[in-house]
RNA sequence: GGGUAGGUAGCGAAGUGGUUAAACGCAACAGACUGUAAAUCUGUCGCCCUCGGGCUUCGGAGGUUCGAAUCCUUCCCUACCCA
C-alpha cells in the first residue's frame, strides 16, 4: 500500500503529543518507510497488572491508532514477565508482583478492550515472557552491566524514593532493562508512552544500540488528569472513566470533570478534528454546560454508539435534573411476596450497603427511599407485595423481586 | 554482624498506662445547593444491637497490670550509619 506523505503523517502524529525524541530520527524513518514501502514498527507496552482501561490508556492508545491508520504496524507487548517484576513508575510505592498466569489473563483482557480502539488489521499482540524468560541468569547479569546506579537513579520516582529514605527493591531497577529488551526482542521503530514513561522509553534506546540495533524514536503523550483534575486518571484513586463504563457512567462521570479540563479531553481523548478545536476553545468560554455534555456524548459514542449518547444524556437529566427514575434498574430475586422484611436487613442483604450501621446512617441522612418514599426509620419493615424499587443515595438503584 | 529511628484506621499523621474506637488532614459516603456525579456548606465515616450499651482494632505472638496503641519479652518488616 502507498503510505501519506510525510507531512500528512507528521501532522497526524504530533496531535497532542507532548514530546517526540529525536524527532528528525522520526521524519528518517517515516521518509525511509515510505521510499521502502516498509511499515514502522510501533510498540506499546501494556501493564498487565491493571487490566481494566480508562480514558487515560485510550490517549497512548488513541496515538498507535492513528500510526495505524497511516499503515503502519502496532505492537503491543503484554509484560506478562515484567508484571512479575512490578513497575513503580510514578508511584512512592513497590506494586505487588503478580504470577504469570495472572498477568497472561490480563493481558486477554487488556487486548479484548484495546480492540474498541485500535484497527484489528495490522496489530500484533506479543508477550515478553516469549524472550525474557529464555535469558539465563548470565544474560541477565551482562544486560544489568550496561546500566549503572547513578543512572537508574536519575529517574524522578527512584530518585525521590531514594532521598526520602524509603524503599526499593533491586528488582525494579531491572524493569527498565526488562522493558528495553522488549525493544530489541522486537526491533521497534517507535515506541509510545505515557511522560511518565519518558525514562523507561529512553532507556529503550541505550540499550537497543548495545545490542547493535537502530534506536527507537520515543513518543510521549500527557498524562490524562482523573476526573478529579488533580491526580493521574487511575482506577485506584477512582478517578477514572472506564472505556467499559456503561454510558451512563462515562456520560456522568464526564460531566463531573471540572472546566478547565474539557480542552484536554476534547484534544486527547476525542476524535473531534484538529480544525474544529478552535471552535471548541470559544465553546468552552461561552457555554460550558452545553460543551461539556457535548463532550460527554462524544466520549459515549466513541465506546458505545451515537444512540447511547442520546439516551444516557436523557438518562441524566431525568435521573440527576428530574430526579426521577432510570430506564433500566438491576434487578435482584429476594424475600417472598407478602413478607415484611427489615429495612436495615433488607439494604444488608442486596449489599446495597456494606453493613447496617452503615445503613442506618444512610436512613439517618435521608439517602434511602424505596418506591420513590423517604425512609425515615431504620426499624421500619417492607412489605414486600411486588417488584419494590430501593434507592441508596444519589445513583444507586435497585429493583427487588419478591419470590 | 553492630548501632539508631520507625511500623497506628483507605492514605498521610497525632497519641507514649485510664472519657482513646483512637485528635487532625486527605480520600470516601449522605444531605442541601448547582448546568454537573464539579465547587461550596452541613453531617457521617470499625462491627453489632440499641439511644444505653456489647464486641473487635493500633506490624505478629506471648507477658506485666484492676486497666495497654502506650510497659516488658520475642519474632517479622523498612530506612539510615558502621562493618
Amino acid at each position: 500500500m502507498a503510505f501519506p506523505s510525510l507531512n500528512e503523517q507528521m501532522d497526524l502524529i504530533k496531535r497532542g503529543v507532548s514530546e517526540i525524541i529525536p524527532e528528525a530520527d522520526l521524519v528518517q524513518k517515516i521518509e525511509r518507510s515510505i521510499k521502502t514501502n516498509t511499515p514502522l514498527k510501533i510498540k506499546l507496552g501494556c501493564d498487565p497488572s491493571r487490566p481494566d482501561l480508562h480514558l487515560g490508556h485510550s490517549v497512548v492508545l488513541r496515538k498507535l491508532r492513528q500510526f495505524q491508520d497511516l499503515g503502519h504496524t502496532a505492537i503491543l507487548i503484554v509484560g506478562d514477565f515484567t508484571g512479575m517484576i512490578g513497575d513503580p513508575s510514578g508511584k512512592s510505592k513497590t506494586r505487588p508482583s503478580l504470577t504469570l498466569e495472572e498477568t497472561r489473563k490480563n493481558g486477554e483482557s487488556y487486548f479484548e478492550q484495546a480492540r474498541k480502539i485500535l484497527s484489528p488489521a495490522n496489530v500484533r499482540m506479543v508477550y515478553n515472557s516469549e524472550w525474557l524468560g529464555k535469558m539465563s541468569f548470565a544474560e541477565v547479569i551482562k544486560l544489568s552491566s550496561k546500566y549503572t546506579v547513578s543512572q537508574m537513579l536519575e529517574r524522578e520516582d527512584f530518585h525521590t524514593r531514594f532521598n526520602r529514605e524509603e524503599p526499593i527493591s533491586l528488582h525494579e531497577f531491572l524493569y527498565p532493562l526488562a522493558q528495553a529488551m522488549d525493544s530489541v526482542a522486537i526491533e521497534s521503530d517507535v515506541e509510545l508512552g505515557g511522560t511518565d514513561q519518558k525514562f523507561n522509553l529512553l532507556v529503550g534506546r541505550a540499550i537497543q544500540r548495545e545490542f547493535g540495533k537502530e534506536a527507537q524514536v520515543i513518543l510521549t503523550m500527557p498524562i490524562l488528569p482523573g476526573t478529579d483534575g488533580v491526580e493521574k486518571m487511575s482506577k485506584s484513586l477512582d478517578n477514572y472513566i472506564g472505556i467499559s463504563d456503561s454510558p451512563r457512567e462515562i456520560f456522568g462521570k464526564t460531566l463531573s470533570i471540572p472546566d478547565r479540563l474539557m480542552y484536554d479531553f476534547f484534544v486527547l481523548a476525542t476524535n473531534i478534528p484538529n480544525t474544529e478545536l478552535d471552535a471548541i476553545k470559544t465553546a468552552i468560554a461561552e457555554e460550558p454546560r452545553n460543551t461539556k455534555r457535548r463532550l460527554a456524548k462524544e466520549i459515549v459514542a466513541l465506546y458505545h454508539d451515537a444512540a447511547a449518547a442520546t439516551a444516557a444524556e436523557e438518562e441524566f437529566d431525568r435521573i440527576f435534573v428530574k430526579k426521577d427514575m432510570p430506564d433500566e434498574i438491576e434487578e435482584m430475586t429476594y424475600g417472598t411476596t407478602g413478607t415484611a422484611v427489615n429495612i436495615l436487613q433488607l439494604l444488608a442483604d442486596t449489599k446495597l450497603v456494606p453493613s447496617k450501621g452503615e445503613a442506618r446512617r444512610l436512613i439517618e441522612q435521608g439517602g434511602v427511599t424505596v418506591n420513590n418514599e423517604k425512609v425515615t426509620d431504620a426499624k421500619m419493615d417492607i412489605t414486600l407485595t411486588g417488584p419494590t424499587i430501593v434507592k441508596v443515595g444519589k445513583r444507586k438503584f435497585l429493583k427487588v423481586l419478591p419470590a
